[in-house]
DNA sequence: TCTGGGGTCCTCATCCTT
DNA sequence: TCTGAAGGATGAGGACCC
């Protein structure tokens, strides 16, 4: 049920939109005899996960993260689909066009939501509440997709109030409302408190934003640290100064697998480890930038999950440097504990622009990164599988 | 035979340098 | 030359988000 409470003049007005259950609403459009029907989008496979479930699904108790097996125990006669990716990045291209149009400051936080600072636009859309309808109304019209739109002071009180929107709706939070608004809510409804936090609060007796406002900062610090502590406890009181800006430049960029079976086989796993390497390579290359170190994720099949990192001597973006450094860690860390393992990850960190010009890495370097360049060409012209390095097959 | 993939941030431990 | 404290850099792991 929207608020119709006016802002005062000197209020920020942020706007945080939502598209409802957004890949299964993509899939409706292209096929009309899923609607209405309970729809899954996620991993199909052994050990897939839900990304995007319907509301009719949710009926059932399938939520996102949760395990394709379970979902499929819960509701049989649900239909799962794998999902379309580059269908889903076209369509968040319009949406966020439609948003530009309402105003320049649009600040994506994913293909399926964004923020809009909506201050000062009364004379152009009229009151927040009729903005937000008409933001709707062309994101219905234009897309065929339905949204939700949270309207506060801040970005996180936009936000908290999306949640009350869902599904297909407006809710609106102004500064003066905030603190009341926020303070009977469960901890978890506040961003920043996940299942963890959630646990421990709950320890501590406190359930409701209002009491972890109000409550004692001692045991609270000890239980999750100095700084979580201070902003937990200001954010439960709908307080957010964190500025609406683009989201900075990456630090890392990183891919992983999880096999379908555990693996003890080393060749297949530096076969999966080259594989990985080169795709960050690729990545790192296409967008010009260079790494300073990379890191190895292995997760094992008890779940238990470690991470090794290194340094390189000199930045760098060839696979052969990536690869061979993530080999040696993950050579050290399989001497250490050889159980077979069920995924495998690696991450380029430290990541920035190709600042030092290549005249001035070694040679070993120049040679990895050019060649790398030639077979990420090879590949782009004649497909991912046309050229392999050394023994990956 | 429940738990993906890609990313960020924080905390704590350890090592190194001053 | 040795020692200890302080602080920065780095590594590892956990938690969170979409």
């Amino acid at each position: 049920m929207p608020s119709e409470s006016v802002p005062s003049k000197q209020e920020q007005v942020i706007f945080h939109v939502d598209l409802d259950a957004f890949f299964v609403e993509v899939e409706r459009q292209k096929d009309k005899s899923l609607s209405g029907k309970p729809v899954v989008i996620g991993g199909t496979g052994p050990r897939g996960v839900v990304a995007t479930a319907s509301y009719e699904a949710r009926k059932y108790g399938i939520q996102s993260a949760m395990a394709t097996s379970i979902a499929r125990r819960l509701c049989p006669n649900a239909i799962f689909m794998s999902g379309n990716n580059q269908l889903y990045q076209v369509v968040s291209k319009k949406f966020m066009e439609i948003l530009h149009t309402y105003s320049p400051q649009v600040v994506p936080v994913s293909v399926d939501e964004a923020y809009l600072d909506m201050t000062g636009t009364h004379d152009l859309f009229g009151a927040p509440i009729h903005a937000a309808k008409k933001i709707r109304l062309e994101i219905r019209n234009k897309l065929g997709l339905p949204s939700s739109i949270g309207i506060g002071p801040n970005k996180l009180v936009a936000k908290v109030a999306t949640e009350h929107a869902k599904p297909n709706n407006i809710f609106q939070v102004i500064q003066s409302e905030a603190e009341l608004f926020f303070a009977p809510q469960p901890v978890r409804n506040l961003p920043g408190i996940g299942p963890k936090a959630e646990e421990t609060l709950i320890r501590l007796k406190i359930n409701t934003l209002g009491q972890l406002a109000d409550a004692a900062a001692g045991p609270l610090r000890r239980a999750l640290g100095t700084k979580h502590q201070e902003l937990l406890q200001i954010r439960a009181r709908g307080i957010d100064n964190s500025p609406l800006k683009k989201t900075a430049k990456s630090k890392s960029i990183s891919a992983e697998t999880t096999f379908e079976k555990d693996v003890s086989n080393q060749n297949k796993l530096h076969t999966t480890l080259k594989r990985l390497c080169e795709r960050v390579g690729s990545r790192l290359r296409k967008s010009g930038l260079m790494a300073r170190g990379v890191s190895i994720k292995i997760r094992y099949g008890d779940f238990t999950t470690i991470t090794r990192q290194s340094s390189f001597a000199i930045q760098g973006n060839g696979d052969l440097l990536i690869y061979s450094a993530a080999l040696e860690l993950l050579t050290k860390a399989m001497e250490k504990r050889r159980d077979p393992v069920r995924l495998i990850g690696i991450t380029a960190t430290g990541i920035g622009q190709v600042a030092s010009q290549l005249s001035l890495l070694d040679q070993d370097s120049r040679i990895d990164s050019s060649t790398s360049a030639a077979i990420d060409e090879i590949r782009k012209r004649y497909g991912s599988e046309s050229i392999f390095r050394g023994s990956v097959q």
